[in-house]
DNA sequence: AGGTCGACCTGGCAGC
DNA sequence: TGCTGCCAGGTCGACC
């Protein structure tokens, strides 16, 4: 899915619904529903939005009754404003002051539904620490580091670990650590752990304010597109030559994803 | 028990 | 043009 930068530009966007209330909804494909279109229309109809914040890459949004409305959009889910229906529209949302927002997801990974407690669902119980958080210390990485034999490019995708991480930040956080995504976790030095550290903060702080990157489907809440794919170093660029050291980036598949990286600049 | 892999889906693109 | 195979931002459960 979009990566934290991007779900947290989406739930920014989002503020310009807060406050106002569902009037109908509308399930064009109920298979994005984790529980019966009926229960949700029913949880939802109208409710008014009092809050709405992200936890990982899901979307969380606090209703007056209480309950929350979950959206996980996974690789390719959209939350668009005021948008006309298209084909890949499953849900449409109307609020009573005559706006809408679509839900919009070409592949149907994405995930929706209503709970009483966040709980409920299992994601939330197993997500570490969000990379904003003041538990999210270098001493903390350093420690659970300590405790993996796993590659560290691996290990920055495991949400439980930290949450939010995806696949191309933690591409783009080991290149501009110089870490090689190979290495073991448990061999990475305490220097270097420091670095890491900062650098997740920073990439992923300079992707939100560059509103995300848009590799094919990730749009804002208002339908455009994220502009950190400029911003990118290796993400991607397999063949293309490396800013710092002008060698070829290299791609490879580690845990059935790809990874990119300079064989030169990443130790 | 830690860690990896395939499945879940749809569609775009490269190569033949 | 049309087919095949590969690839894609995530997550979970099965399996080693």
């Amino acid at each position: 899915m979009p990566e934290l930068p991007e779900v947290e530009t989406i739930v920014r966007d989002l503020k310009l619904v807060q406050e106002k209330t569902f009037s109908a909804i509308k399930v064009q494909d109920p298979f994005v529903l984790r529980q019966p279109a009926s229960d949700f229309i029913h949880a939802l109809k109208k409710q008014r939005i009092k809050k709405i914040l992200r936890r990982g890459k899901a979307i969380v949004v606090e209703l007056s009754s209480g309950k929350f409305l979950v959206i996980q959009v996974m690789m390719t889910g959209q939350l668009v404003i005021n948008a006309h229906p298209d084909k890949h529209t499953r849900i449409i949302f109307s609020f009573s002051d005559g706006s809408s927002l679509l839900y919009n997801d070409q592949r149907r990974f994405g995930q929706l539904r209503v709970v009483k407690d966040l709980g409920e669902i299992n994601y939330f119980n197993i997500l570490g620490h969000e990379p904003f958080s003041k538990e999210f210390t270098p001493e903390y990485l350093y420690e659970v580091c300590q405790r993996s034999q796993r590659p560290i490019k691996n290990f920055l995708l495991d949400h439980t670990v930290v949450a939010g991480i995806g696949n191309i930040y933690a591409c783009e956080i080991l290149f501009r650590s110089g870490v090689s995504p190979k290495r073991p976790v448990s061999k990475i030095k305490k220097a270097e752990t420091l670095i890491i550290h900062q650098q997740i903060k920073a990439v992923l702080d300079e992707a939100i304010k560059y509103r995300g990157s848009s590799m094919r489907n990730y749009r804002d809440g208002a339908g455009q597109k994220g502009k950190f794919n400029q911003l990118l170093s290796v993400y991607a660029k397999e063949g293309e030559l490396c800013q710092q050291c002008h060698e070829p980036i290299v791609r490879m598949v580690q845990a059935g994803r790809s990874t990119f990286y300079c064989q030169r600049c990443q130790k």
